[in-house]
DNA sequence: TCCACGACCTACCGACCGGTAGGTAGCACG
DNA sequence: CGTGCTACCTACCGGTCGGTAGGTCGTGGA
């Protein structure tokens, strides 16, 4: 099984109907979304659309992958080599967040949405994808928690609290709401991972923190949207 | 327009009815359930399904709003009173999480999943049930913020990662998982609200907080499930 | 000049969709 | 006994679904 599914490298095409079924299916869902009107947003007939596709949910298989794809290349490549663990996950959570808000790649949207559409072969495939990014966090916390730069927390927990604040924000972000996605970012980076101020406290060094408080934020109004 | 869109209080089959058509909603998505095989899961025909229900959408409006009634019951009224705002929000999280992975009640799934299906009058009355639980929160962590119980932090960035933390735990929790939900519960508690020491750092008192770092926790590898 | 091939098309398939018209069996009430 | 009502039923509607058979047409290489 290659990337896609499909012979890689068909050219320009190809990547053209996926972004175009990308916009459709995630405005209206997976199952909302008829193959004629992702043919007509082609601007091609049903029958010239199968031309390039096997079936629908190849599509959105191919579709999950090249969000993948999208995602690797704009998140983890620009964070995987920072050496300190506390610093890889707060550029990692800032690149990820501005990849949800800013709205290139419907395709990624579509994986956090169409979470359980997939079946069988497909699913345990993009399944994997995403676990490999589970790992890369929790390894980062592990590393983190060990080193004493964050409290204590179970690897686990702390990957899928990442994620739950990071991606939820598909949810509820509008571009034109009270708060900009940098401000959103910042926020949310300086509530998981505050700067840390001084260490020890019962003599046992690099363990124990003390958090920077600066004097600052709070206000009130929500601004943005539903849950 | 009462809670249901329909006359309140039919009796005990329409309870039925929501509840079957939401287990299968839950399972295969809004789109993807026929009302062929929702009647059959009532053991009704079709038609039989159509004498209880005016139409799709209001079923599934319907559904959402006995969703609220239990999110309500369930978490929001056991915590609304706490009058410690930071123990207020950890209560919350606490039950709401609990609600999620407790499978009772497919419907608050299916408000989570389904966040952009409704649409119109029906969508708006939902949206406007949610905002004021996002509300709840942004007041909780407004007080929070002001009271120096925790770091400060706009109130909406707080509400929705809060929510997000909580609420993507629907897509990854699996009962038979390494982690059990009350673990779950414990762990994003202490990660988003650490029990505090001692306060005053720059002679104002109140304000600035050190965190405890009790020897614990830890561990690697997942168990769970994609992010 | 010929022809193979990719990129489409028209026309169609059977299944199923959400929804309804109109009938009926059972029960409560007078 | 008759009437009215609820709770269903059978049978059907027009439309759309995902998918395909088979044809056309432009283009590039021999």
């Amino acid at each position: 099984m290659t990337t896609s599914g499909r012979k890689p490298d068909e050219g320009e095409r190809y990547k053209a109907i996926l972004e175009t079924a990308a916009r459709l299916i995630c405005e209206r869902g997976y199952e909302g979304t008829s193959m004629q009107e992702i043919a007509a947003a082609c601007r091609m007939t049903k029958a010239g659309l199968y031309h390039h596709i096997q079936n629908k949910e190849q599509l959105l298989f191919a579709i999950m992958n090249y969000g993948m794809d999208l995602f690797e290349e704009q998140v983890l490549s620009h964070v995987q080599d920072i050496a300190d663990p506390v610093d890889r996950l707060r550029a990692c959570m800032r690149h990820n967040i501005l990849l949800v808000t800013r709205g290139w790649s419907k395709e990624v949207i579509i994986i956090l949405h169409e979470h359980a559409t997939l079946t069988g072969e497909a699913r345990a495939f993009i399944d994997n994808r995403k676990k490999r990014y589970v790992d890369f966090l929790e390894e980062a916390f592990s590393q983190a928690a060990q080193q004493g730069r964050i409290r204590p927390v179970d690897p686990t927990i702390g990957a899928f609290s990442f994620l739950g604040m990071v991606l939820w924000v598909y949810k509820w972000f509008k571009p034109d709401g009270r708060l900009s996605d940098e401000q959103i970012a910042d926020g949310m980076v300086d509530l998981l991972f505050p700067p840390i101020v001084a260490a020890a406290v019962d003599g046992q060094p690099g363990v124990s923190s003390l958090r920077v408080v600066p004097r600052a934020a709070s206000g009130s109004g929500s601004g943005t949207e539903e849950p």
